[in-house]
DNA sequence: CTGAAAGCGCTAACAG
DNA sequence: CTGTTAGCGCTTTCAG
């Protein structure tokens, strides 16, 4: 029942390990004759080469680390699926690090990126993937910082939508800013005059951008942003159900509000209907990250596609070509697009 | 900038490796005062430990690999979300293995299953749990099926919600069945008799228990199953619509569908709302999984919880169980539960 | 409490 | 074309 070596390959075969080394790599010729005598014997045993013993000595696993929040969250499985697709055809293999627990607090999650990233290491990655989590913080503190940039040096780093202040870590991002330009000229062009903001955190980095895009926006078309309509509740879809609360609980509304996520616009467009209200007709809403259910809402999300699959795909590619040490650039920045649907149309009055 | 091995550590300290060895595991008493000058030099190198050599000896790598088809598919992340919590608990890492790729022939998935089970095993890997797939077919054939079986002689090896007929491997499964006549009981509860089925695969096996709870439950009320509303038509939103029109077209429409996932539902409700229909006034809809939409849409989906949550964290503790050789049943089942909301209602009529 | 030494399973020179 | 051999970095007897 013990597991078949390649010396037991080898003794039967009556050759030497370098032999069966040989044929199971293809590194060198070997007789035909042989050759097949070993496959027959791999076969025969069903024998696996062990991959940690190869492993050990190559010093490569085709092995890397992905550190993010939380597959729960709707926005990731399409980066990952950009990921995997590019892996399997380079030959890389996945330890998905999920740092957000039921119960999580955030110090946790930052604890636990810790922990993964120290994990991987000894589990000898060719590279690491980080994504949200510390890397999104508007002010990381020192030693989040620094712990990244030390197991940089390491081995190769890759840090997707977020980035860690004071460090030339390589990274490949959405220009989240542009994206929130496209969201708010979009609502503009169409007429709306009063229109707000809701969602997202102030100490996030990715949020902080998403409102100033939306402000830059208003202001270069001489709008006026209100203090009272921008509300940054959180990123859930009962944050955006709270905020529409909110914005209805003072009397005047906007005719149109630009969502930090697709979640929120989700929460806002159930509690407007609730509240009598029609989308697009009464209130056009814009939503952000284009997640899967934003074309199965009635009506569907007009919003903005991050192209999470195309950034998984050349972040792997990027982080397969800093493993082979070669020269890549920086920053790599993807351009978001804006997705018009539904839930947008022009100003009634 | 060669990494800094336990041999170094040892030199400066002035120890054999041997004895940092004991400090790095506590596997051992160790003075002190020597204990303490190890530490140190951990620290100051910031030394980890080579997993892979570690696991080479101790035959154990702490990780388990998941082989299941698709990461978008919004019925995997709360699976994937129970699965860590429980691994985080006990230790384990993840490989996760996707066997869907994005211009997928159904061949090419069980191909890729083949490949990734024997990747697994020569990365070691100390348990496989797989989910969809193969184990999904009504009639796998015997190749897939005795691969599979084979590595369970070498492997503990779970399968979620589903099987492969002929052999006894372990397995952890939501009673598909029963979720069905949950479902439909519920519509013929509020006084509907003219009832559809809409969706999933004839050559799948999950797909063929929740038609047959649909049949049952009909029959058991001496309810008529219609052939023509019996729709098979695929698990994606499109599905759904494609069924609702084929409904529709029909002339006489059932006053309730049950939908075989939630996709579909949603599908359905979008052609319904199209076409005129309100949900659930004209047309009561029930979905199954209870995907994270199911509550997000408008009306919120009525539907079936296979409480994946907590299989995913059941079935990693059995597998846990499995690997330290404790003797676990068979087959354990996990009831589903209906979950009522807004899209069903008595019938009008 | 500590060290020496024997591997875990595989690859890669280096000789032949 | 093939065998010998020296490790990869770590754990674990077995002696002291």
């Amino acid at each position: 029942m013990k597991p078949v070596t390649i010396y037991d390959i080898a003794k039967e075969a009556g050759v030497s390990v370098a032999t069966v080394s040989r044929v199971l790599n293809n590194s060198a010729p070997v007789k035909h004759e042989t050759r097949d005598k070993i496959k027959d014997l791999i076969q025969k045993y069903q024998f696996q080469p062990n991959a940690l013993a190869r492993s050990l000595l190559k010093k490569e696993t085709g092995t890397i680390g992905i550190i993010f929040p939380d597959i729960t969250n709707p926005f990731f499985p399409m980066l990952l699926a950009g990921l995997e697709e590019e892996a399997r055809s380079k030959g890389y293999h996945f330890f998905l690090c999920d740092t957000v627990s039921t119960m999580g607090q955030m110090e946790d999650q930052y604890e636990r990126e810790s922990q993964y990233i120290s994990i991987l290491m000894e589990k000898q990655v060719d590279g690491i993937i980080m994504v949200g989590g510390r890397i999104n913080l508007a002010r990381p503190s020192k030693e989040l910082t620094t712990e990244v940039a030390e197991t940089a040096k390491r081995v190769p780093v890759l840090l997707i939508n977020g980035q860690l202040p004071g460090t030339d870590l390589n990274r490949i991002y959405a220009d989240e800013r542009l994206g929130a330009e496209l969201a708010t000229q979009h609502l503009i062009d169409l007429g709306h005059r009063r229109i707000a903001f809701a969602g997202g955190y102030r100490f996030m980095s990715n949020s902080v951008q998403r409102i100033q895009g939306f402000r830059k926006t208003m202001e270069r078309n001489g709008l006026a942003v209100r203090p009272e309509w921008t509300l940054v509740t959180g990123y859930s879809a009962d944050s955006g159900k709270e905020a529409f609360e909110t914005l209805h609980s003072m009397g005047e509304l906007p005719t149109a509000v630009f969502c930090a996520n697709d979640q929120i616009a989700i929460g806002m467009l159930k509690a407007a209907r609730k509240a009598g209200l029609k989308v697009p007709e009464d209130l056009s809403l814009v939503g952000f990250d284009d997640i899967p259910y934003a074309s199965y809402s009635i009506p569907e999300l007009t919003t903005v596609s991050l192209r999470s699959y195309e950034v998984g795909r050349s972040a792997l590619d990027l982080l397969h070509r800093m493993i082979g040490k070669e020269k890549v650039s920086k920053r790599t920045v993807v351009k978001p697009e804006l997705i018009v649907r539904e839930s947008t149309a022009p100003p009634r009055c």
